[in-house]
DNA sequence: TAAGTCATGTAAAAAGTTACATGATTCT
DNA sequence: AGAATCATGTAACTTTTTACATGACTTA
């Protein structure tokens, strides 16, 4: 009889660990339905200035988001396109995410590549490092200003609910913010490092530089 | 007779790229000869403010930059401590690091959790997230008075050699003063964004804030 | 004697990138 | 006709993290 044997067929809920990028998502699907090529497209465009992800990595973390209970799908079948799956957060999935924005956050292990150069920039030709960290500071120019043209927008759209900390603009409008501090110092130091180098280059100059 | 037959056994040089951590341990090594240990704790001090790696990653790296040339080592036997391996960059090893470095530098993907979780703070308990920023806050103005210090003592020991753009000191500085603009803009917008937070907390203060 | 530093590795798993694969529709 | 956008996946590989594994010497 069934008395002793203990039925482990199911492999219990098991509550998973959901990583970084699976709070990202939920993030997302947290303020409107989407599709994983939406997705995608929104992890390219607004999210991409603090987090990134390639399609190839989107959708296999959906179907475990699935598995979990943390979000839902539904086919939708349109006319002219292709048929596209429709992912829903669910209740467990926003209570997940909610408890998750607040817990203490680890500090960030920082990966910079253009740090890493500019700290063996000493056995470099000097002319050569000038000219990267020109482009590079034109680099972060166009940025701030594509950031400082996206904020004036949402200012002037958004108004007031950039001040309601529960209306989902004002977190778009936070990461903005961040974005903006971000390029603006990275501009300074770009210049900062390319003057450095200039200086070492057109060494005839030094007495009498820009005046 | 062996005119047709091309002798293929050894796998032939085959460049193999390498890898951004391998540069990292070169700019180390370029600087001077260490043991995988000290490559380590180095990681840890100056360079975790832009890169980041662990011993288990340390270790198979340099065996790989020792099979494509690029260092060498030799072993130091130690009366009171464990054996070293030190580890010596090669001219080939230099070349490589000095290409690298001026070599056109693909915009870092960004990989920033706090963001993520300021991107969601809508869906969260406004008093504990105002918690979660201002432990940031308090975390990032720890490291922006450590690296103030750390660059004052700079300005006092190597004084000249800061400008001298050939000399490792040089690359410290450099990344030091990018390390003080991002916690200067980090504590100012998490100052930011917990205030936002504290108006919401607390709203019977809203028409006489602060004064 | 227990914890900490010095010292060097390997193994397994997770995270992320690049490339492969397909197919409809729309724009130039 | 060719390129671009919409749409969804898988496979192979690289990178990174976490955990396993060992052992000498030093300090509290």
């Amino acid at each position: 009889m069934a008395a002793t044997t203990t039925i482990t067929l199911e492999p219990a809920p098991k509550a998973r660990a959901i990583s970084v990028l699976g709070y990202a998502l939920l993030g997302l699907l947290a303020r409107e339905p989407l599709s994983g090529y939406e997705l995608a497209q929104r992890m390219k465009m607004p999210v991409a200035f603090f987090w990134h992800a390639r399609h190839s990595q989107i959708y296999p973390e959906l179907a475990r988001l699935e598995a979990d209970g943390l979000i839902a799908h539904h086919v939708v079948e349109q006319h002219d396109r292709p048929h596209k799956k429709v992912h829903v957060i669910s209740a467990l999935g926003r209570t997940a995410l909610r408890t998750w924005v607040t817990a203490p956050a680890a500090p960030a292990p920082v990966r910079e590549e253009l740090m890493l150069k500019a700290y063996s920039v000493w056995v470099a030709d000097s002319a050569k490092a000038q000219t990267l960290f020109r482009e590079q500071e034109h680099y972060h120019r166009e940025r701030l200003a594509r950031y400082e043209m996206f904020r004036e927008q949402m200012e002037r759209e958004c108004g007031p609910d950039l001040h309601h900390v529960d209306s989902p603009s004002f977190g778009t409008y936070a990461t903005l913010r961040a974005g903006l501090g971000y390029e603006r110092q990275a501009v300074e130091w770009c210049a900062w490092m390319a003057a450095q180098l200039e200086e070492a280059t057109v060494p005839a100059a030094h007495t009498t530089r820009s005046g």
